[in-house]
DNA sequence: TTTTGAGTTGTTCGA
DNA sequence: GTCGAACAACTCAAA
């Protein structure tokens, strides 16, 4: 009776999961394996821990539901899974695959030893609509530019196959150990998480109903929707992609069934863009901290910004559009992705503090973290990343405001203390005539601060800061 | 093989 | 208020 270990990483679910299906049909037995490292490589931040547990809680109850169950473990990798290889004498290990640099590495070595000692050891793809290494130009080089990258991925016919539903039964799982979920401590001390339960629903379940949701009711209005905070009007879908509670081809296939709404290709687009993200950061492996174009490793960043940095974390720059960003990302785990761009640019352009600041800031703080997207995203923003953004283009966060809230409803919620300024105002305070400031309720530098720069002269710093890297080589 | 032009989630300025 | 131009640089596909 032979025993397969399926190791879950960042795929935890049971539908359109290749490696649990393969095991379910070749194997009598089964270990739904899950490995805790703390001390790893780029460790998962705070609120990625608060996710991680709630969906680990929720994949072990629908691996009950089929009368099995989820074993956790802590320790390196490697030596956890010979333990429990000894434990049980599996033969086989099965797994779907990651592509940060630091993770192929080391699963390469995992699979090999293991081969060496006779496992049967079989790797999937099941996060990706290409893998990175399927596409390339003509002459073998990566691309650079995503709409090049998106067509040649187009060109590709995607998926041979539906995606895999869930075994409708799994194989029983031997009386081998699991720690406690409770002993990993993934849950924060003290309560800044207590927003975050009205806010999401980790595991499969959410990620589907997230999905159903998304392509009821709002992915025919995603092309222009998506653009203004205070609707709601992005898939949500980021963290569930995050942790793999569902795949970009089941998204692919259910939003793709219709084809009319206009919305589709738009949101297609997106999970292209991550495809790209995790494409650049396999293809350029170094840009998980080094920028793509060189020649930033020249650029002015200033120095001694802590407090700067701080006031911009805290969400309390006196840039209204700036602080309701990072006090939604502080309180929900969550930050809309227009507002991503307008506090990202503020970060490396106007305060011009570097973007791998911002980013360790994101991946702390985010729900959705994902070092290919986040780092592509940063990159992009500072100017430094594959999509050659012209180093001009540096958002105007009061312009943005005006722009994509216009009625001032997504500051009014993040930013209560400001509420009462008109909405001509409300964009940018420091502006306000001293009578309206005065009936409004808002004292300056009390109530809500001034802006801790000034919009136009840290812009024009930040073109010169630019000039003059072109230069350099 | 070389050249041309599209693309690129923006802002400012001046007519 | 609205519109086009200017602000540079580089990748990549098509001619």
């Amino acid at each position: 009776m032979s025993t397969a270990i399926v190791w879950f990483r960042r795929d935890l679910r049971l539908t359109d999961q290749p490696a649990l299906s393969y095991a379910a049909q070749h194997h009598q037995h089964l270990i739904a394996l899950y490995i805790h490292r703390d001390g790893e490589d780029h460790p998962i931040g705070a609120a990625s821990r608060w996710w991680l547990h709630h969906s680990l809680f929720a994949l072990n109850e629908s691996l009950i539901a089929k009368q099995s169950r989820l074993i956790i473990r802590q320790g390196q990798c490697l030596e956890v899974l010979e333990k429990i290889i000894k434990e049980s004498k599996a033969e086989a290990v099965f797994w779907n695959r990651l592509y940060e640099p630091h993770l192929i590495a080391r699963d390469s070595i995992i699979k090999e030893t293991l081969i060496q000692k006779g496992l049967i050891v079989k790797s999937f793809n099941a996060s990706l609509l290409n893998e990175p290494w399927a596409i390339t130009k003509s002459d073998g080089q990566p691309y650079q530019v995503f709409t090049a990258y998106m067509n040649a991925c187009l060109k590709q016919s995607p998926f041979a196959s539906k995606p895999l539903s869930a075994p409708k039964q799994l194989p029983s799982s031997p009386p081998i150990k699991s720690d406690s979920l409770k002993k990993l401590s993934l849950l924060p001390k003290i309560a800044w998480d207590k927003n975050f339960y009205a806010c999401w629903q980790p595991g499969e379940l959410g990620a589907h109903r997230t999905l159903n949701d998304f392509a009821k009711t709002r992915v025919s209005h995603y092309a222009t929707a998506r653009d203004f905070p205070a609707t709601h009007g992005t898939s949500l879908l980021s963290p569930h992609l995050a942790f793999g509670e569902i795949s970009a081809h089941t998204i692919h296939t259910t939003l793709s069934k219709n084809s009319s709404q206009n919305g589709n290709s738009s949101y297609l687009r997106q999970l292209y863009w991550r495809d790209f993200a995790n494409y650049l950061l396999f293809h350029f492996p170094d840009t998980k901290n080094q920028p793509l174009d060189k020649r930033f490793l020249h650029f002015a960043w200033r120095k001694n910004t802590k407090k700067e940095f701080n006031a911009w974390s805290k969400g309390q720059t006196g840039i209204p559009i700036v602080d309701a960003g990072m006090r939604e990302l502080w309180s929900t785990g969550w930050m809309h992705n227009r507002v991503r761009m307008i506090t990202a640019s503020f970060l490396c352009k106007n305060l011009r503090i570097s973007w791998q600041q911002g980013a360790q800031w994101f991946w702390d703080t985010l729900v959705d973290a994902d070092l290919a997207n986040n780092t592509m995203g940063w990159q992009w923003v500072a100017g430094c990343g594959a999509d050659a953004a012209p180093y001009f283009r540096i958002f105007n966060p009061v312009l943005q405001s005006e722009k994509f809230d216009e009625g001032g409803d997504y500051l009014k919620k993040w930013v209560p203390e400001i509420a009462g300024l008109p909405n001509k105002y409300i964009h940018a305070p420091w502006q306000t005539p001293a009578e309206i400031l005065n009936e409004s309720g808002v004292v300056l530098g009390k109530t809500y601060p001034h802006p801790i720069v000034d919009l136009s002269q840290s812009r024009i710093d930040a073109l010169a800061a630019f000039s003059h890297i072109k230069t350099y080589k």
